[in-house]
DNA sequence: ATTAGATTTGTAATGATTACAAAATTAAAA
DNA sequence: TTTTAATTTTGTAATCATTACAAATCTAAT
């Protein structure tokens, strides 16, 4: 049992969201498992281990884990929400030939808007589209 | 007919893109319709007038037009795919309250992501959410 | 006018997400 | 520790946006 996810954890607690078995599963998958998993590769992947996990669990604890601001909701395409517990700064890269989601540095903190005095953000996202360097070289 | 429209049709032809009644409806509807609209709400506008229109003519319309590079797709929120005929440098602010879509002013193309050395990038998308001015003095 | 190709249309299928209510679990009260 | 109330989980059914598909229609070239 790492550090890090005895801090994800803590900070349930500190916001009131109670440890369930499932809740802490799913996070300690979206800990392990960085790579912009969708409900439905979480779903799967933790039935395995846990064969009375429900899907409308995973979508239910996600959502739960959003609202609270501990996991990012990535729509940077329809059909297919992601999930990525790392809610720094950083933007999301979709390669459209593998689809893989990549991440990159960008300060969006300092993106300014203009033209949006008097408006509340409360948060920002930055997605790219292309090719990424294997598929350029696999030339598909 | 104003000339923004009449240039929109040029475009069409110069991509080779035929210019049927139905796509010169859905292009001139982007055109009066900056509001970033749902398919459904293009479909169901249309309609009143074009009462033989078929949604599924729309969604070929609008693949056509976005991979053609004249329409932007905006896909800020799953669930709700929108469709943007200005593709000019702006972000997208939407409100979490009343669903609104605004336009800002950032200067996407001088966005650099660090770590994309090697990656060809295709589109560029900044999103924002928030609360809008009218919805936080309604108090909604 | 013929013909081939492209586009439109309506309907059916798909697939992700949500709604819902019963069952199970957890937390609070007694 | 029991009792009770509230929360969470589960499975199934419903919803809704989008896509697949094939027949009908239209367009453009010959
Ligand atoms: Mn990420
Ligand atoms: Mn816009
Ligand atoms: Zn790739
Ligand atoms: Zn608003």
């Amino acid at each position: 049992m790492n550090t890090s996810f005895e801090n994800l954890k803590q900070e349930l607690k500190e916001k009131n969201i109670n440890l369930s078995y499932q809740r802490l599963k799913v996070l300690e998958y979206l800990n392990n498992n960085r790579c912009h998993p969708t409900v439905d590769k979480i779903y799967t992947d933790l039935h395995k281990e846990l064969s009375t996990l429900s899907k409308t669990t995973v979508y239910n604890t996600l959502r739960v884990l959003a609202e609270s601001g501990m996991v990012r909701v990535i729509t940077i395409e329809d059909n297919e929400t992601r999930y990525d517990i790392n809610v720094e700064n950083h933007g999301h890269f979709k390669c459209d030939s593998c689809g893989e989601i990549y991440d990159f540095s960008v300060n969006i903190d300092s993106l300014i808007g203009e033209g949006l005095d008097g408006f509340m953000i409360n948060s920002k996202n930055v997605y790219f589209n292309g090719i990424c360097p294997n598929c350029l070289s696999n030339k598909n």
